[in-house]
DNA sequence: TATGAATGAGGCTTCATTCAT
DNA sequence: TATGAATGAAGCCTCATTCAT
């Protein structure tokens, strides 16, 4: 539990090198943009933000320095980019979320808990950098991390209180609940990406669904 | 055939410089290092710790550079002393993990839930550098922070599995229902940490408690 | 749980700092390479290894402090550059030691004397370097010395056996020999270099021969 | 051939430690004193002057950082009079280079240079600061070495030039003649150090007799 | 005589960013 | 669109030296 000596790395420059050739083919502006935010997705994925430096990422971009920064304005823009990507996966994943009639609640709902699951699941990368890096930023990080969490939590308290209106979901303070609800699944995905436990989706979703029904402790 | 790292060295003694004055009050050993934890932890809560440098933590202590590192080989190493503390706050927080009477069973689960989000909740600066430093890590990071999450799950598992031999705890994976619980309580802090959400601990104990007990949909 | 190794990092783009300009012209990454050498050396020679700091050397280089660091990973391995070079040096000028008539021995070993004398000579901050910053090293450096010592009086020796089965060398531990020869021509550059002494190289190269050939004692 | 790392060391502090008692018993002061001028002797030679922090003498002595100070007023000042002690002894031991008669010349100068050698062998640490890191001073530390080096010299110059009145050295620069005489010992001992080669007393004084006798190439 | 907490200049190294080509 | 040499602020860490006790 301690900051990372952060050496290691590999990419840290090759002082004294003869220069490498030119090798890169010119390419189209967008590619070259989705390739940026490619590398660099699987990079602070990997190794972490600060740990991760422009010069990893030209190197595995397979470019010169200032080509960089002709696509982005600094390290941090190439990130919040990422992090508005990612932002937008996940919203789509959880957006259809839709109130029926009372009978489909609880297969909705877990529609619902599967579909978010299998999209952080099949993204690890992508959550990796949401759970992990998205944090210890500077204020505007907070902000759009608080922006992202706040839409985030509306749209599951909604349903909550829906459900509420219709019965289903149990009194209580539907910030809160739609809190649990976050905190379970995001967990979940967080000590998958940690190392401490694995576990295939199926019985994430089918755990999950059971918490969510009838809870956890049988006695009152 | 190599000089050495080339430190500074004597060159003062050779260039005939002068020396220093002393300036701040001697303090024993322990208050310095105390000190210096509390110091730390302000600031690592407040900017995160890799915006935060030698630099502004012997400013705010009131000492000098080579004071810091008295007491600490290193920025990494005060980090660590900070964690472990930490860790050891959150353990005694919910040590107490006994199972009596089954009737006793969801008190003593109550009063554990209780025990730490109170702890978590006084101690925010702790719980920020809990959950929003201790990631962005290089390898060695992940390791600790592996570390600790397995620590703090195994007990909670355990708890989860014996409860399930007393037939107090619904049936199911004890592992995951482990991740849920802790997820649960995580998120509610974190929410609070980032600014989402604020809400008072005992609302916060009730909600998880009621959650627990009786999960969060009431359809079948 | 670490943050990585705290780097100033991009708290410049989080702190939306501005950024520096160029001054120095821009120079073919080979010159730029040699220039820092010859500064280098020079600096070395002149003030030692290690009252000679980065500074000193981007300094009269006339460069930024990052400028070095994008030629030489550290200050030891612009010095270990240096000496491979002046090893090479020594090694060119040594080089042709090849054993033909009898009658020319005596004539290529003058020729070889002179040789290393002259170079030596007219490369005096190299000398510096060899002989007074090759030593004061930990163990690594020591290893270093050995293999260079160890590849030039092997050098040496095998010169002197060679010598010895054309019946040409004194009788004697070759080993020793080629110890005692390169003592002699070290010890007159020593000397010059520390100031007791001072002789052209004309004189030096004949009496090393005269006393090569009939030794320093003429009673028995 | 290159600088050290340097770091590896063991002496560096103990940060966080808590504070070793007083273990100290009085000391007089030339005991004290002496104690550190050995203390230092042994680390300079083991590690060399630079790598050789007052945290490492202190340690080794055995008593607190402000003791050293106490009696020397520097480093530079241990070291120093260190110098001064080596000096004295390499002076003392290659004293008694007297001139008798012709017929006991070859067996003088024999004496001579087996006691110098006894000497140095018999004091490698001496030796070892006295060649490694007896260099690569600042200038008030050149003069010094110089200041040796002249007395040395003069004193073998002196006994070359009787020599040669006496008609039994050869005739030539009794300069010269006494910088290779010197570099033939130095050298040896050199190499021992660095451990490139290491032998007996014995063969290396007749050797060093051998070549001074008759030289080292046969042919003319 | 001995202690050891405190000092702070000084050195090394990193890396995001610029800009002339 | 691409290049890569150059920049320099910023950070970490060391260690000889001081001084109040």
């Amino acid at each position: 539990m301690q900051p990372a000596k952060g050496r290691s790395d590999d990419a840290r420059a090759m002082a004294g090198k003869t220069a490498p050739r030119a090798r890169v083919a010119r390419m189209p502006r967008d590619e070259r943009r989705a390739q940026f935010l490619h590398v660099a997705l699987d990079l602070f994925a990997a190794r972490g933000y600060h740990a991760t430096s422009i010069a990893h990422i030209i190197e595995k971009a397979g470019v010169a320095r200032g080509t960089f920064y002709q696509y982005f304005r600094s390290k941090k823009e190439i990130f919040d980019s990422l992090l508005d990507e990612l932002f937008a996966h996940v919203n789509a994943a959880v957006a259809p979320i839709e109130i029926a009639a009372p009978v489909n609640i609880a297969r909705a709902v877990r529609a619902n808990i599967e579909s978010l699951c299998r999209t952080l699941q099949e993204n690890l990368p992508m959550g990796r950098v949401l759970l992990e890096q998205a944090v210890g930023l500077d204020e505007a990080g907070r902000k759009q991390l608080r922006d992202f969490y706040t839409r985030v939590l509306a749209r599951i308290e909604r349903a909550v209180s829906v459900g509420q209106q219709l019965g289903v979901v149990r009194p209580g303070d539907p910030s809160l609940i739609a809190v649990f609800l976050l905190g379970m699944v995001k967990e979940s995905l967080f000590q998958q990406i940690i190392g401490t436990r694995s576990f295939p989706v199926d019985r994430l979703v089918d755990e999950i669904f059971e918490s969510v029904q009838q809870g956890v402790l049988l006695v009152r």
